[in-house]
DNA sequence: TACCGTAGTTCAACCGTGATGAATTCTTCG
DNA sequence: CGAAGAATTCATCACGGTTGAACTACGGTA
């Protein structure tokens, strides 16, 4: 009934939301999402595990909030989506392993991939980012008849390179450096992006 | 003490850890591991609980025996690395198609992938299986100095559509009939495989 | 035949998980 | 100062996988 924004009490030590967040970021980085108990990483925040429902809702919420505060997955896209599409992989490469190989960022992503794959919510949630975020920027840039199918193309490659590199870490991918996967998967990159080379298209 | 195998009781009712291994496999299909409890495991096939343990070891031993029990990866591919190099993308992809949209296969591939994203155990049996089954096979039949960053690039490419299409789900490829993902990947997918063609060789 | 070892089976608990709701403290407004 | 409401604590719930102690039935042995 009050129109005043916020009564009641105010923490003396300052935003227990923020330390929760922090703590939860810090531990699922370095050990993944069922690995972290709420009862653990409230006794690592210094608060009782109620709270983390309390603010967060569910364990799943607190894990979704972790991410939105890290990640930002479309920010890399933009500034390699200006140049030139020819260049695009070998650009694209090195920018992604830097990413996904820097344990700050790497690892929540990595996380997130996890999560994925088990939680059918959180599936979504990636779904419709990469949909929303990557395949549809990467294919108005691509533009013409074919490029829904080219940036889906083009993207699952991109997958494929995460998932054998990160997710499952299998070899060879698993140990080259980014000009040896530049090397490897650059030309494939290249012809999911614009197609086989026109002199050379064969008719199948 | 004594040299014969098996002494004590055997049971009247036919080999329960045939019907435990059956149901079990039913249920990982249809509802995932985690989705599926012990206990409710336990009570469709009429045993106790404990028994899974006593046979299996463990729910993720149970999971084990009913991947081993159904899946042969390895198998497709004897065939396929008969033919010719240059068309196996165009003969791989319905097949890989046909296998992971048939639910008798392809619900406990996904299960298998869903498992390795999550058990660090479940991951390196899929990464061993991986390159033992399928890269080194492969580069063995691509024969060359390049043999096995070539395989490794194909494999990495087909991980990338079996991510994107059934762990993530996402357009547009989620969609795609087996002839258009053909058409969408497969030129990519002979990149990899045979590299860039000769007369387009760029230097960069 | 009587016994005994053991594999198969059952039952009851243990411990740890995420979640919930009532009670309690503290801060701010009227 | 009181009342209200947010922040916090506590006890407890239901459920998960797992474990160990009992109990049962069978086959080999004395």
């Amino acid at each position: 009934m009050n129109s005043s924004p916020r009564r009641g009490r105010r923490p003396g030590s300052p935003d227990v939301r923020a330390e929760i967040l922090a703590v939860a970021r810090a531990r699922f980085r370095r050990e993944g999402y069922d690995a972290v108990t709420m009862r653990s990483l409230a006794a690592e925040a210094g608060v009782d595990a109620a709270l983390i429902s309390y603010y967060f809702g569910s364990k799943a919420g607190l894990f979704a909030a972790v991410l939105e505060l890290t990640l930002s997955p479309a920010d890399l896209l933009g500034g390699l989506l200006q140049g030139d599409l020819e260049t695009l992989p070998q650009r694209l490469i090195p920018t992604l392993v830097r990413t996904w190989d820097n344990p700050d960022t790497g690892v929540p992503l990595l996380a997130a991939m996890r999560a994925a794959a088990s939680d059918p919510g959180f599936a979504a949630m990636l779904r419709d980012g990469i949909h929303r975020q990557l395949v549809e920027r990467l294919a108005e840039r691509i533009g013409g008849a074919d490029a829904h199918r080219r940036a889906g193309a083009f993207v699952t490659q991109v997958g494929g390179l995460i998932l054998t590199r990160y997710v499952i870490a299998a070899e060879p991918l698993a140990s080259m450096t980014a000009d040896e996967i530049v090397r490897a998967l650059g030309p494939a990159l290249r012809t999911a992006l614009l197609g086989p080379l026109p002199t050379a298209r064969r008719t199948s």
